[in-house]
Order: C-alpha cells, then sequence, then structure tokens
DNA sequence: CACCTTTATAGTCAGAGTGACTATTAAGGA
DNA sequence: TCCTTAATAGTCACTCTGACTATAAAGGTG
C-alpha cells in the first residue's frame, strides 16, 4: 500500500487481478467427515470436481462473497447461511494457480450440520457431499485447500467451541464427541471427555427440563445446547501430534 | 471457481482489483514492542504513517511480493529476507479499503531480530521503527491488521517455538523472556519459564562449550540457540485469557 | 421374561505439568 | 566490603489428564 500503483492507479492500465473465494464446506455424516463438492462443467478440469465458490463482485467484500456462494450451493437461505460459522483460512495466489489467468482465491471453511443432499441448482453441473476421506483429484490446487482446510478445522476444534457448529441445535455429548474424534481420526475415552466439556464453562449447557434422546440402542442420553463461550481454557488437546 | 467469469474471462472486461501486500514487521527493542511503519508520501492519507507493502506483480505470488517488500523496507538483502518467518495473516476485502480503487490486500507478519534503523531508500517518504503500544491512528484499515497480526503472534507464541524468531542467533533465556513478555504484556515467573523452555525438547540448545553472556549486571547467563522443535507440546499459555 | 449388548453416566487413582514460592550463586557498583 | 542485580536450583501444593472400574437404563433376543 506504500508503493505507487502501476501506471498510476488507472485501473484498467495494468493486466488485471481476477479475485475468487473457495469454500471448503465441512459436514459430520454418519461418522465420517464430508465435504460439499462442485462438478466442473466446462474446461479446464471439466468432469472434475471442485470445491464450490465463484468470483467476488466489484462491490461486496471476499466474506460476503463466500455467504452467497454458501447459500447458493446448499439451497440455504442467505440469512440461514449468514448465521453459519465461515472462517477465513488463507489466500492463494500461485501465478499459475489457474491456466486461464491470473486468480487470486480467498478461501474459507465453513462447518454445517448434516444437511440435505444439495439441490443440483446453479451453475454448477452438480453439487454433492463426498467423503472427505476418500477423494479423487481436485481441480486446481483444491487438494492444497481441503488438506490446510481440514488441519485448521482440526486445530480449532483443540481451543475453541467450535465443534458444536456441526452439531444441530439440541445434541448429545456422544454426538459432540464423534464430531472430535470424526474430524481428530481418533478414538476418545468417553468419561474423559464428557468431564472436559462438562467443566468448561460455557461449552454446553443442558437443555431445560432435562430431556433425553430415547430410541437409540443404549440408555437415553441427555441433550445439550451450545453455551456462550467460544473459547476453551485450557484446551482439550488432541492424544498425539499437532498440525500448523 | 465453479462459475463462469464476468464477460467468459476476458480479462479487461470487468472491474480490475489490485491486488497487495501488507507487512506487520515486528520487533522487540528495550523490552517494547516495535512495529516498521513507513510515512506516506502523497494523497490519500499524506503525512500518515501505513504498514509497508505494496503490490503483487503480474508474475509472482502475494508471499514473494511479501518478501520482496520485506527486502526493501528493512534493507536486508532478498537472501537474508527469505530465511525470516513470514506468517500469512489474512485478508481484508472491504469494498471501501481504499477510496482509490478496489484493492484487496494479503497481510503478512514477520518477526524480526533487532535490526538497525531502516534507511530511507526505496519510494517511501520515510520508514521508521515504533512502539507498538504507542501508535496514532494509521492510514487505510492498518490499524485493524496491526491489531489482528498483535493478536496472531501473541497466540502462536503459546503453541509454537517463534519466540526465538525475535532473538539473534545466540540468545539467554532472559532475554527470550522478555520476547514472551513483551509480546503479551505481561510477567512471568523467570524459574517456571526457565523450567518449561529447557523441559521442551527441541525449543533450544545450549551453546557447546558453554559459554556466558558477561558484561550485564548480574552473573552472567547461559548462551543458547533455537532448537529443532516448532511446535510446544504442551503448549505455553498466557497467565490469562486467550485470543482469537 | 431372563439375559445380553449397548450406551450413558459416575467415580477412582496415579502421574504430568504448572503456579507460587525460597534459596543459592556470581557478577557489577558504591 | 557490602549491596544490588540477575541467573540458576529446588520445593510443594494444586489442577488437569489418561487410564481405568463400576453402575444405570435403554433395546434386542432367545
Amino acid at each position: 500500500m506504500s508503493t505507487a500503483a502501476p501506471a498510476g492507479y488507472d485501473p484498467h492500465a495494468f493486466e488485471p487481478f481476477a479475485v475468487t473465494v473457495d469454500l471448503a464446506v465441512f459436514t459430520v455424516r454418519g461418522g465420517r467427515l464430508h465435504v460439499l463438492l462442485v462438478e466442473r462443467g466446462e474446461d479446464p478440469y471439466k468432469g472434475h470436481w471442485a470445491l464450490p465458490g465463484g468470483f467476488v463482485l466489484p462491490r461486496e467484500s471476499a466474506e460476503s462473497a463466500a455467504r452467497r456462494e454458501l447459500a447458493e450451493e446448499t439451497g440455504l437461505t442467505e440469512d440461514t447461511a449468514g448465521a453459519l460459522h465461515l472462517e477465513q483460512l488463507r489466500t492463494y495466489s500461485d501465478p499459475d494457480r489457474d491456466p486461464r489467468m491470473r486468480v487470486v482465491s480467498v478461501a474459507y471453511a465453513a462447518l454445517v450440520p448434516d444437511l440435505p443432499e444439495p439441490r443440483g441448482g446453479g451453475d454448477a453441473a452438480g453439487a454433492r457431499w463426498w467423503d472427505a476421506g476418500a477423494l479423487g483429484p481436485l481441480a486446481f490446487d483444491h487438494d492444497r485447500i481441503l488438506a490446510d482446510a481440514h488441519d485448521r478445522i482440526g486445530a480449532k476444534l483443540e481451543y475453541s467451541c467450535l465443534a458444536t457448529a456441526f452439531c444441530p441445535p439440541e445434541f448429545t455429548l456422544g454426538e459432540l464427541q464423534q464430531v472430535y474424534e470424526t474430524v481428530w481420526g481418533v478414538e476418545l475415552d468417553r468419561p474423559n471427555f464428557r468431564r472436559k466439556v462438562l467443566t468448561t464453562p460455557g461449552f454446553v449447557q443442558a437443555v431445560e427440563g432435562s430431556p433425553r434422546r430415547t430410541g437409540g440402542r443404549g440408555k437415553p442420553a441427555a441433550l445439550y445446547r451450545a453455551g456462550a463461550a467460544t473459547a476453551l481454557h485450557p484446551p482439550l488437546l488432541r492424544p498425539e501430534g499437532r498440525s500448523t
């Protein structure tokens, strides 16, 4: 911002950059981490799967663009999508990441509870959830973006209350534990997990009236809602190594 | 990346975005956190101080641009600057953040040991280190970027070995402790800090021959170098609350 | 219906890590 | 020589965690 623009800020005098957003939208389905992908209908990478995303419009911020795309691709209303957790990951700016032109992309990660299969509407040829553990190569540098997103989400679960974003409004501690186990790919000790969650003020709060979820196999579990806290002190560390 | 470009990817057909980098370059001087700022020589914000930065060139990545600007502003060679720790913070894309045109900026944070005052070379009217705790309002949204950078650095000290990046090649544990105290703005217990650092494998390693730094006021301190580890397990948590 | 399986919940116990200390050592300065 | 300063060594209690065992309450099966 300190140097003069090439050719003194004439907006059309230099080779322009396109700015896009890419979204890594995660959910937990049946104990597996899933990610929303769209099938590319045109070259390059025609027929490949890619992260949803699109161009940032002239009068919107990258985050607004991300929320708009998220609403379009998931079929949620913009109001609902506006309430979702959306986290800016990082920006990818390799000069050759798109063979057509110079595209700088701001990547976001979103966490959603289990949603219905997306309608194939919009401009994408098709959109569906994929098991994040069994993916073929994606278009562009989206493998890298997806890996970065997974790392970030995993790290964030350690020191934030973000895991509740994967859960429906009311959930059991077993469901919350499964979020951690699914994202981290490990098994956790149930009593210890329970103790940690319940002794962290504001992580979860019991639903009034102490209802229980019946119909399962074992003893009915108590229901909880997300609490007011956002950070976890001390953190809930993964059994082994780290990321980032 | 899934939607068609406006006007089918004709690079000049839509209003272009400029892409810049902004750098928050931190150092510790005399027990205070300092940040490198440049004085703006032209409107808007003429006479205000701003983060160093500049345009991303057509054939370079944002990170390359950041390293190039860092070398220019600090007077270091590109080789030296290439070895410095540079961390992508986030991207700022508010449509009105620059009154002249649409500028999307990728912000980076850099940590350097105490350096000489920068020469006023390059295109900036002037460049100098400022005490990060006593700053007037900066140009553009740079106050916000600087605050985000400070938060990120503080959080990273907790779970990484990054603090050694603020230190010269050989340093005492007291100097390392002062990095933590300066960035966090707290005082730490010396024996406890020492115990934590020394029992974390790979955080620091004693300089061979066990030399000591004499000339100070008290007992000479042993010298250490940065170790091979990059992550801190378990983390070195701040006395009180959190960030991010 | 008795019994097994499954899941939730309660509780115990030892070890690691940390915060708050006190004590000792080794330099410079008055 | 004594005082001040800073580094280093060590203690102790408390918290948190990992690894357990035990009990409760549902569904399923013969």
